[in-house]
DNA sequence: GCATATTTGTCCGTATGTATA
DNA sequence: CTATACATACGGACAAATATG
């Protein structure tokens, strides 16, 4: 309607939705409810559905439908052994002159701040995208953009799952200046080694929750 | 209609089509045309636009249609970067027993043998891209995989453009063999450092042609 | 295992807005 | 600036596959 395709602005919604838990993994999501829902027509949900399964916040089933991904310690593993080969590698890859180009990540870093004095975690996590974004934006290589576009997205994905966003999200505020004050120093290697063992524990973290649960069910 | 669905035949189609020269770079892909040629529902068409789209075969521009990536020396050098980080990283990481997992290279290495002596190049290109994209699936990341299956979408995509596409076939057929072979003794080292020489002779060989044909044009 | 109800996959016709000649 | 072409979106329809009782 306003600005960009009704598609685009479901598919908006249903990532809400996701992230919010008003959708759990393993959910189906009918086509008919959605359009009836946010009034639009059926064609227009299946797009939204496209765009959404192209990012992994939804997985389509032939002939079934589309369901909320159903995330497991495995998932876990997997976008973090990704994230640390592409986000430290980014970094090494720094050079003295790309201090200058650190505007994007400042931003992000005072979007958390502000967020985490709010006690808004679900703001805080969407700031910490961000700055993973924009880091990796820095190598300028537009096909890394688009593959941690997906791994970020997946990752809200794993975060929703946690019960209490704040014990995970609230690190990252730290974390993240600090890395940030590195980088702005030019110590491109030391911030790649920081940026490892930080990625290591929230791995570690987010795996821990995820196979407590795996226990219980 | 037989198996699967019809959006995905004609996403193969048209994915032919593009590979084959029959739509070339920068050229629109009108929904109505496909739609009459193919004997299908501009739905359909659309559903089949998303998934082309999400390996990089088409792009699409908002209330403008969808067109044949105007691929450049820059997309060559974004390409193989990208390769360059995954598939020595692969390579590097295997172990002793992963000797034993080696078979699908092998039919790779089979498969572009017995159709370059039938100089048959294009299946020559389709083996080469089976062969690195067992490589990786090695890794057992079904993320990369992903990431892996869209890079070699790609790739086809930048070789569409090169004329004779012997020249550049040719050479993978033997150095897959010899880089197979190091890894089935298990030096995967050695491999990794062969496996990077002959990505970077392979992005040479493929940005000469792009130079070339973006200083005449 | 069967009959039924639901839902998806696909198609068509039409209206509206946007881009471009 | 107007006109044309085309993409976006709608709503209804039907067959086929799936889920349910």
């Amino acid at each position: 309607m306003s600005q960009g395709s009704t598609a685009r602005a479901v598919g908006e919604h249903l990532s809400e939705w996701i992230t919010e838990g008003r959708l759990a993994p393993g959910d189906k999501v009918s086509e008919t409810s959605v359009a009836s829902q946010l009034e639009v027509s059926r064609n227009t949900v299946r797009e939204a559905f496209r765009l959404l399964a192209h990012d992994g916040l939804l997985v389509h089933e032939f002939n079934r439908g589309v369901f909320v991904p159903q995330v497991t310690s495995a998932d876990v593993r997997d976008v973090y052994r990704l994230r640390l080969i592409i986000e430290p590698g980014v970094v090494r890859a720094l050079t003295a002159r790309d201090t200058h180009r650190l505007g994007t990540l400042e931003a992000a870093v005072a979007e958390a701040r502000t967020a985490a004095r709010r006690r808004d975690w679900p703001r805080v996590g969407t700031a910490n995208m961000h700055f993973h974004r924009s880091l990796v934006a820095l190598a300028g290589s537009p096909r890394l953009d688009v593959m941690m576009r997906r791994l970020t997205a997946e990752l809200r994905l794993l975060f929703a799952v946690i019960d209490d966003p704040r014990y995970l999200y609230q690190p990252f505020v730290k974390r993240n200046k600090e890395l940030l004050a590195l980088m702005t120093k030019g110590r491109f290697e030391e911030g790649a080694d920081y940026l490892e063992s930080y990625l290591g524990d929230s791995e570690g973290a987010i795996l821990a929750a995820f196979e407590e649960r795996e226990r219980t069910a």
